[in-house]
RNA sequence: GGCGACGUAGCCAAGUGGCCUAAGGCAGAGGUUUGCAAAACCUCCAUUCGGCGGUUCGAAUCCGCCCGUCGCCUCCA
């Protein structure tokens, strides 16, 4: 498989360096619901996981929460709760939402405040190494020490600081140096360690939590592109100085920004749409087909209409899998093709664009084989595996029409039909229109009605 | 200012040197089927890939310039 790599800007083989494939991204700070840029991320690294078993890898994915930060303490602060119960009530969020994107949940979720000994550990032992030194209670990692500082983001230390828009603290001795534990105020959380009762800087969890879940070297690092830096280079950075190591993750792999109104979505822009509003409307299948338009590296542009469609598209596949009768004696429809195709597309990097493209042209088959009677049940189950595979439920959004009694149903059914056998149209119509009303579509066949949830 | 990405049909979007007289989804047109619908199926729907030059036997794909959009440059998925 292959799969581009930020740090070296190309396409490269993909061979995990062990028996399984160890994944760590970059999760959420939870200081706020999840909105559907997270999602988009969380979604791209869960189906890199589900492709990859499909395939025969044993994968080891973690994902973690970052539940303490100056974000979370201000907003209890107003809230007026613990900073520990605001971001367990946002995890718990996360949660539901995961369930309702049906993600496939990561192997650990650990949290920065769980991982306090370690992250300690690691920080202790950089200024031991002299890659970090203390500075008024806090502790600042020494970019300086690092000769390939830069390699991520492909940018010198002279780049950075043209940026401008540096503030620099006190305590640095260079400005682009950055903060491994910082100094807590009174009434903020604090965690004692050798230097202050402080908290961890924002980078070294990650490291921290990398190494102690899944080790010195790591097969693939994911986040969001806009992680590249600062984030992710100081995580390279503080890690190889810390693990002697020549490298920190294998591959680095960014899927780009959802943007709003042409601007990234973000909670401090305020453009924010939460995952939990569009599942409100519309399917986890809907949304998944809404973003498997585009390629994962690509910005996409969110879209409402683009919701609708994807609703849509979602019926046809769900279509193709409802049971057919095979009336004809000639070869049952073989699949195998498709799903050669399909992979050939995954292997390109997550061509899930292009994976997508192969599914309708199955699903096509499957309706025109099946209309001329021909058997399509493997390939109807080789369908349901490739979109599994991309975490597609195949399931109808379950809308007013769930708590209906199907008795009523059904018996509006029974009176549709009487009217029909009578040839009374009109009243047959009349009927179809009110159960449309409540939700409820019907489609006639030779073999009777039938009714499913729109 | 520095680094980078993108611009393909009405909309979304894949394709990055010949298999492209350019996937797939949605929308649209005609047809089959149906009491009528819905769904499904068939046919059609970009001689063309932001603009202008160049390289090449050959370019949507490589190079240059221009126009437009976006991301990062210590909050960010």
């Amino acid at each position: 498989m292959q799969l581009y790599n930020t740090l070296t800007r190309h396409k490269e083989e993909f061979v995990p360096a062990g028996d399984e494939v160890t994944m760590y991204v970059c999760g959420l700070t939870v200081y706020d619901d999840m909105h559907i840029g997270h999602a988009l991320g969380t979604i791209t690294f869960e189906v890199l996981h589900r492709y990859l078993e499909w395939r025969g890898y044993k994968v080891k994915r973690i994902q973690n929460f970052t539940d303490v930060d100056d974000k979370i303490i201000n907003r209890a602060q107003k809230e007026e709760i613990s900073s520990e119960e605001l971001s367990q009530s946002y995890i718990d969020a996360f949660f539901d939402d995961m369930a309702g994107l049906n993600v496939m949940l990561a192997t650990e979720y650990p949290r920065a405040t769980q991982s306090m000994d370690q992250i300690i550990a690691v920080i202790a032992d950089l200024i031991e190494k002299g890659f970090a030194y203390e500075s008024e209670g806090s502790v600042y990692f020494d970019v300086r020490k690092d000769k390939t500082y830069g390699e991520l983001s492909h940018r010198s230390l002279d780049d950075m600081l043209q940026g401008t828009r540096f503030d620099p603290e006190p305590g640095k001795n260079y400005p682009a140096d950055f903060a491994l534990w910082k100094l807590s105020k009174d009434g903020e959380p604090a965690w004692e360690s050798p230097w202050s009762d402080g908290r961890p800087g924002w980078h070294i969890e990650c490291s921290a939590m990398a190494y102690e879940h899944l080790g010195k070297v790591i097969d693939i690092h994911g986040g969001g592109l806009d992680l590249v830096f600062p984030h992710h280079e100081n995580e390279i950075s503080q890690s190889k100085a810390f693990t002697s190591e020549d490298t920190f993750a294998r591959f680095w792999m960014h899927n780009g920004m959802l943007r709003l109104s042409g601007e990234k979505m973000s909670k401090s822009i305020g453009n924010i749409v939460r995952v939990h509003d569009v599942l409100a409307d519309h399917s986890s299948d809907a949304f998944r087909l809404w973003i498997y338009t585009s390629h994962y590296r690509s910005p996409l542009l969110y879209d409402q209409q683009g919701l609708d469609v994807a609703e849509r598209a979602a019926r046809r596949i769900r279509t193709a899998i409802v049971p057919r009768d095979a009336t004809s004696d000639s070869t049952p429809l073989a699949a195998g093709e498709f799903e050669d195709r399909f992979i050939a597309a995954m292997d390109d990097d997550m061509n899930v664009p292009q994976a997508m493209a192969v599914v309708f042209d199955l699903v096509r088959d499957i309706n025109r084989s099946a209309d001329a009677g021909v058997d399509v049940v493997a390939a109807q189950d080789k369908l349901r595996e490739l979109t599994s595979v991309l975490g597609l439920t195949l399931e109808e959004l379950a809308t007013e029409a769930g708590d209906l009694d199907e008795s009523v149903i059904q018996g509006l059914l029974d009176q549709r039909a009487e009217s029909r056998a009578q040839r009374d149209f009109a009243a047959a119509d009349r009927i179809r229109d009110e159960l449309q009303a409540m939700g409820v579509a019907i489609t006639d066949s030779p073999d009777g009605t039938t009714w499913s949830r729109t």
